[in-house]
DNA sequence: CATGGTGGCGACGAATGCGTTAAGAACCTT
DNA sequence: AAGGTTCTTAACGCATTCGTCGCCACCATG
């Protein structure tokens, strides 16, 4: 969880919320960074370099797509944009103006520690903005996606459907996992809705193989899926039903 | 439970009805995990460090509520609160304050361990993605088994089974317990089913002593099984011409 | 060695999970 | 307000898995 070795990495917090703000910072702080807070949007420009910001977007100066925007002109900084639950446009739009990545509230803070760390990991990796996984390219800034270099156009749900399972390939995520990312933080109700979306989805990547099914628990993205195969055949992957031939090998 | 030879996790139970504690306490102990239990807040608060907290809400000293933000004040620990089925407004203003996640009352015990381990996988604090068994081996990221390095493709529950046992090699399981831990809480039916998916098990592992039955007892994994013997027996090892009980289903 | 209790496993119907399509609801754009 | 997207829900058919039954093999007593 500590990175050892070189210096801490330093991360500004962007929160006028006190309640919220104190826990965070000692929290982030134990955690082993170097953090600094501000209560505004205009704090906020002014502040030192940081590594990591954490934006809320309901800040009480200016609005923080602006300040998103504008922090992401000043510093290659990894941005991490704080919503409320329902603001899905809002997050979007912050999103379209540079900011990394996004945590709902109420968000827990092991989550938040992870997304930090997930974001670090993809820019020290030299990847940058994107993320790729085989055949798959996406890019989290522009949120533009390509499947063997053919671009696709995804809807907002289907991207980050996308984005989820692409963030750890090869990972089988629950639809109760994907849907709390995804949707919302704690989607309770019918997960019907995440199969059409992943239909959807498989249509538009023209590669069916690259979201599989893994029955009875959720999906996964195929890690292993380096070049484009005529397989023409529909469904599945990996996990077959009552495959014993597995056996043999 | 085994994160790669890791040391245990240490759990911090915050409970002060023992007649809850109790089986809690033995039951996390039994999953794998160093747990300490207190009573009181105060009391949570002077604890040892812990990574996963169970926190109850409802405290005879201090508010649960203020308990919380402490405890994340002063750790990055996993925090998940345990709440009255009613109580909405405290569950989400303990998830403000820096709690990871909740069950609600009553609450079965699998369901409990299940949300430890999605908030542990979720902060790859638990990324002992690997467990493994002298042949076997198990990625619980993937859900991905092999049996001295062949691939074997195990259905949901068949799976569930697996880790239930793999999580404590040599350990002797009885079937109610199984059944507990992979199949519901509260099991009363017949057992006989578990024999059928053993069954099942054994025949896709191939290696029919790595599930050994104590008689009169139940199960257990065998944690000696270094090598592949082909000892005299012609049932192990490359899929014989005759052996169709591993070829076919 | 007979006997009752226990475990192993094939088979089959029931239950569940999944993919798909289509229709309604909510949203955004014009 | 109309016309377009996108999201959600319902419905249906198919595939897979699960639980039960039945029969036989095995074990432990006396």
């Amino acid at each position: 969880m500590d990175r050892d070795g070189g210096p801490p990495l330093r991360l500004l917090v962007v929160e006028d919320d006190t309640a919220i703000a104190a826990p965070l910072e000692t929290g982030l702080r134990r955690a082993g960074y170097a953090v600094e807070r501000v209560a505004t949007g205009a704090a906020a420009l002014a502040a030192d370099a940081a590594d990591v910001i954490l934006l809320d977007l309901g800040l009480p100066d200016i609005d923080g797509q602006s300040v998103c925007a504008e922090l992401r002109r000043r510093s290659s900084a990894i941005i991490i944009v704080v919503t409320a639950r329902s603001d899905e446009a809002e997050r979007v739009s912050a999103l379209d103006v540079g900011a990394d990545d996004y945590v709902v509230k109420p968000f827990g803070f092991a989550e938040l520690l992870a997304r930090i760390r997930a974001n670090l990991r993809r820019t020290q990796l030299g990847t940058g903005s994107h993320l790729k996984v085989g055949l798959l390219v996406i890019d989290t800034r522009s949120r533009e996606v390509t499947v063997a270099g053919r671009e696709v156009s995804l809807t907002a749900k289907e991207y980050d459907l996308l984005v989820c399972l692409a963030e750890d390939p090869g990972r089988v995520y629950s639809r109760q996992q994907i849907l709390e990312r995804a949707w919302d933080a704690h989607w309770y109700g019918p997960t019907k809705t995440l199969d059409v979306h992943v239909a959807a989805l498989r249509r538009k990547l023209a590669v069916p193989s690259l979201i599989e099914t893994v029955y009875g628990v959720g999906f996964r993205l195929n890690p292993d899926l380096r070049e484009l195969k005529a397989d023409g055949a529909h469904v599945t992957g990996r996990t077959g039903p009552g495959d014993e031939r597995a056996a043999e090998l």
